[in-house]
RNA sequence: GGUCCGUUAGCUCAAUUGAAUAGAGCAUCUGACUACGGAUCAGAAGGUUGCAGGUUUGAAUCCUGCACGGAUCACCA
């Protein structure tokens, strides 16, 4: 039972004996009370006025009063305007504490048999170029997701489509062909996914300037340029090969996706995500084509006279939408069809997110009406989770530009930074104990810049504000948490014990009881909105609340023992949520730094 | 042009979905140290929440219009 529920449960209540009339539950929502005024919980009367036939004032006075008598966690209340400004008792809060303390889970709800399933699809790479700093956003939001519904009692699926046919992928496989005298990633050193990368790079760069040659010799534009190139005549000729499943072609194809996969288990693996199941799109693309051919039956699609298939979706505010070409052949949307009738058949899944980026809204939202209409009960209500671009403060990083930021370069390059900001830091200690320090704040600095932000919103990453010790940033949290184990650790060696009847909190201890037991209203609502933001900016508020409260205190000289186990359990609260917090963020906390 | 999204302090971002005087950090300025980890803390300054209307006891938040920025409207994925 939270203190909002007592709270909210006791007005209730006290709005029934006073005016004889129920009130909607929803309307009673205690908040937080502004730090100028007296309190710790503010109801606002507003919508008991109705029912009370009284002035504000007058209403909140008198509800106040009848808590003040019937409700014992209630202390003293004043009233302001129409908010009514309650505060809880201290032995009430230390109650609160205790119950924080005794819970090492103290947040989360573990799922139980009776859970629902949620799949999480993110990341989904094309295996023609290496994982880059978009794809990084992409990463940390779908685990940091997929962490924050598990808290939530849900049963999780992580999945990620791995885009690997098509002819981007041929024109990877074309120039190492061509150009690449048998190099592989050892005969070279260079990671796989980074291999493929540069031949698609070198691929792309013949292919512009062939594309401007054809240009000016026959007087026509881009694409069609672009289409007379005999380079993209060899790479559709191996799209072809590979579709009739050529076997030479697929064993070239079979070989170089390998390469990238292992350089995408690195990079996964550095930036400590993770799948439950990964389906590729080679296995799937051809899978939507029945489901499409069904739908002309049941009237959802039609068919034009050159045999390509279409969806009306003009009835629904909507384009009319290919999906099947003339030749019969898939296109996106009829790969995803596909993917989630397999998904539908592997798992029950009550509950579908797509991480994708923002360009693709009007993708999903077709997707979502097409498994509607298709008969996927969580068709409509499938969620895309959308996010806006990463910029960095130098420019924009758009593939197409060439501009784009390498995610291993990224992470090395935090990982350096880190180490060279806590150089002196680091000098008490071992080589790999420091290494292993800066890995962990170099990533956590990354992590949390990346996800305290609205999803939804284009951002700015700026590397050297992120890895700042003070602010709010990862490596504030970490060193927040290192210091209070230390304090911990200290405590323990002086054999400082917290087996002693505990003091009663004082305005300060109570204001952070009260953070710490905001953190399971912050897990639900995070679930319900699907926010790590919130989880992100929770975790920065504690920090720096207890940055105050430490400040002011000298825990362990503190002589009153009663009042030393308090604010040691405090530290210990704290310290715990902040792990479980930023935990579900994907980061790191280390115990020294 | 149609649709969707965004616009908050000099900069980077919040605001628990409609509540009190819109909050943090960075940068700037002023203070506080024989320090249980100062990588800290306190304070000051910084705002017509893009603009104009509307609804409401109450609007950054909801509605309408406009401006600016982005995305999308492929027989690409």
């Amino acid at each position: 039972m939270t203190i909002e529920k007592i709270i909210s449960d006791a007005v209730s209540k006290a709005v029934k004996e006073l005016y004889g009339a129920a009130v909607a539950p929803e309307t009673i929502v205690p908040q937080a009370t502004k730090k100028e005024f007296e309190g710790h919980l503010t109801i606002v009367v507003f919508p008991f006025l109705k029912i009370s036939r009284k002035a504000p004032e007058a209403t909140a006075q008198e509800i106040g009063a009848w808590l003040e008598r019937n409700c014992p966690a209630v202390g003293r209340y004043n009233v302001v305007k129409g908010f009514l400004n309650i505060s809880i008792s201290p032995a009430f809060w230390l109650d609160v504490l205790r119950q924080i303390d005794s819970d090492p889970d103290y947040g989360i709800k573990r799922p139980d048999a009776d859970s629902d399933l949620v799949m999480v699809e993110y990341s989904s790479p094309n295996t023609n170029k290496p994982l880059h700093l978009g794809h990084v956003r992409n990463n940390l939001l779908g685990y940091s997701l997929a962490c924050i519904l598990a808290a939530n009692g849900h049963k999780v699926v992580k999945t990620n489509i791995v885009n690997d046919r098509g002819i981007h992928i041929c024109k990877s496989m074309l120039a190492w062909q061509k150009w690449g005298n048998g190099a592989t990633p050892e005969s070279t050193g260079k990671k796989g996914d980074h291999l493929i990368g540069d031949f698609y790079v070198e691929f792309s760069k013949r292919l512009a300037r062939d594309t401007k040659e054809i240009m000016e010799r026959d007087n026509v534009d881009k694409e069609e340029a672009e289409r007379r190139s005999p380079l993209m005549a060899e790479a559709r000729e191996m799209l072809r090969r590979w579709e009739a499943g050529d076997p030479e072609v697929r064993a070239l194809w079979k070989r170089m996706n390998q390469w990238v996969y292992d350089g995408f288990d690195v990079t996964y693996r550095r930036l400590g995500v993770d799948f439950d199941k990964i389906y590729y799109e080679s296995d799937t693309y051809l899978e939507g084509k029945d489901l499409v051919l069904g739908g002309i039956e049941k009237g959802i699609m039609y068919r034009k006279d050159d045999g390509s298939v279409w969806a009306d979706l003009t009835a629904d505010g909507l384009d009319h939408k290919l999906l099947l070409r003339a030749d019969g052949t898939s296109v996106y949307m009829t790969q995803d069809i596909g993917t989630a009738k397999l998904r539908y058949q592997d798992f029950p899944i009550a509950k579908m997110i797509y991480v994708v980026g923002n360009e693709q809204n009007y993708h999903f939202q077709v997707l979502s009406l097409l498994l509607d209409k298709l008969g996927f009960k969580w068709g409509k209500d499938l969620t895309h989770f959308s996010y806006g671009m990463v910029e960095l403060h130098n420019g924009k990083m758009k593939s197409r530009e060439g501009t784009v930021v390498d995610a291993d370069d990224l992470i090395d390059a935090m990982i350096a930074s880190a180490k060279e900001t806590a150089a002196d830091r680091f000098s008490d200690m071992t080589t790999e104990e420091a290494d292993e320090i800066a890995r962990v704040v170099g990533l956590g600095a990354l992590k949390y810049f990346l996800l305290k932000v609205d999803p939804r919103k284009n951002m700015l990453f700026n590397p050297e504000e992120s890895i700042d010790f003070n602010g709010n940033t990862g490596p504030f949290l970490q060193y927040t948490y290192a210091r209070i184990r230390s304090v911990l650790r200290r405590a323990g060696e002086a054999g400082l014990s917290r087996d002693v009847e505990l003091a009663l909190p004082n305005e300060k201890e109570t204001a952070l009881i009260q953070k710490l037991a905001d953190f399971r209203g912050v897990v639900a609502e995070a679930g319900r909105r699907y926010s790590p933001a919130l989880v992100a900016n929770y975790c920065y508020e504690l920090a720096k609340k207890y940055n105050q409260f430490y400040h002011d205190y000298s825990i362990l000289r503190e002589e009153d023992a009663g009042v030393r186990a308090l604010r040691l359990m405090l530290s210990d609260a704290t310290a715990r949520v902040l792990r479980t917090g930023t935990g579900l963020l994907g980061m790191e906390m280390p115990e020294r730094m």
